[in-house]
DNA sequence: GGACATAAAGTTGTATGCAATGCTTCTCGA
DNA sequence: TCGAGAAGCATTGCATACAACTTTATGTCC
């Protein structure tokens, strides 16, 4: 692994976390010094984020970080309503028992953190279900609808999505889960593409819908950027 | 427009022109005396098109100019089936009287030329084609949708695809065009869709089935698969 | 007081040199 | 004759220095 690799994780990283905030400039030099590196690989992570979409370069001006407004989180709902059905249409006649098993540990587990239901629960839930979709994706065996996917489906927007789940879109979701392996493992790829589509949909349901108030308290600045328009 | 934006057209041309042929090395030292450059801006060039799926980067070894299977023109095929109805589904209640009549232009030029039906015009026809799918694109106004089309439609399929058309293909496609113009006119866009979505599984057609009868005595196994669908 | 011009500062764009890494080839030994 | 190891070579990866460009601030003139 490169420099330039591991730059390209920080900065990417660190956008996430808020560290750089939508619409700050990333420096060169400023994070050359910083992790005691020359200008040459920031700026090779630099491109490589531009072009995921992830800064955007204002010649003789630096980097950006993208400000998503509520028209791109629309956008990037749009595209996953026609990419993620076509994973699993894809997924069903090509994976195998090895995978359905490990979909259906996954499931398991998130339902079981869905009983508790705490905050830390919800997080837990997240990063499973990430894995639930980077499993069917890998199913679907299509390395340019995977890199598609990983373009559009930005964590930016996925990530809090969980919660914004009410308690019983919280279990219609992990019906979802369920109604998808089984779906597949009958080898129907339509069915488990019309769930795949109400999956999304119902995420981008919660996902637009105003959010409750706590949450404009714990994450204001996230909120902010969602719904600036 | 700095140099590295300049070299990035340049070895794009290039591989398109078959003057890079696929599987062949781009080295950052040749192109770089060649042009009179140093490398960093062929090796920024070379980043954008490894990001871009035009050639690959082996660790250590270079950048080598992607080959196309079979198996990826069927991809890029199945994710335009997906992507290009989106594009007049959007298209058709944002579309304006101006791009209507650029359309109508566009779709006139190409008829006119496709009555003479020489070698040459088929070039030129798909130039305009191309002209007449931005259009497109630009009334469907979603960058993300615009970015993932340009990545996945790469000229090589789409440059000599009209090559392959029968005449009575063309024609047909041809008359897909004027439909989509009628549709999108009126504002319908799941009829503009499905038309696109025609249009599309068309060209996939044309493309997938074997050029000239050499196909069959080269790979009949391939054949056999390409007409199983 | 305002506007325009000029200069200075800060940032990216490019060139060059050196380091590191992986592959190939040649040689030596069994 | 075959295999293994080492050396050399080609290529990329990174650092540093310089150039070009843009913006901004300040000073002067109207």
């Amino acid at each position: 692994m490169t420099a330039a690799d591991r730059v390209y994780q920080i900065i990417k990283t660190r956008i996430l976390n808020g560290q750089y905030p939508a619409g700050s400039y990333v420096r060169e030099a400023t994070i050359g010094q910083e992790l005691e590196l020359s200008r040459t690989p920031i700026r090779e992570a630099l491109r490589r984020l531009v072009s995921d979409g992830w800064v955007e370069a204002i010649p003789h001006h630096g980097a950006r970080v993208v400000a998503w407004t509520q028209r791109d989180v629309e956008e990037v709902f749009e595209l996953r309503v026609l990419l993620e059905p076509q994973v699993v249409r894809r997924a069903a006649p090509r994976i195998n028992a090895e995978c359905l098993t490990a979909l259906d540990d996954l499931a398991e587990q998130m339902e079981a953190l869905c009983e508790s239901g705490d905050d830390a629960s919800v997080d837990e839930i997240a990063q499973l279900n990430n894995r639930f979709h980077a499993e069917l994706v890998a199913a679907a065996d299509s390395p340019r609808l995977q890199r598609l996917l990983e373009t559009i489906v930005q964590i930016p927007v996925s990530r809090r999505s969980f919660h914004r789940y009410t308690r019983s879109e919280l279990h219609c979701s992990m019906q979802h889960h369920r109604e998808l392996i089984r779906a597949l493992s009958l080898g129907d790829g339509e069915w488990a593409a019309s769930v795949m589509r109400a999956h999304i949909l119902a995420a981008r349901a919660a996902q637009l819908r105003p959010a409750a108030g706590d949450e404009e308290a714990r994450e204001p600045a996230l909120r902010r950027r969602l719904h600036r328009a």
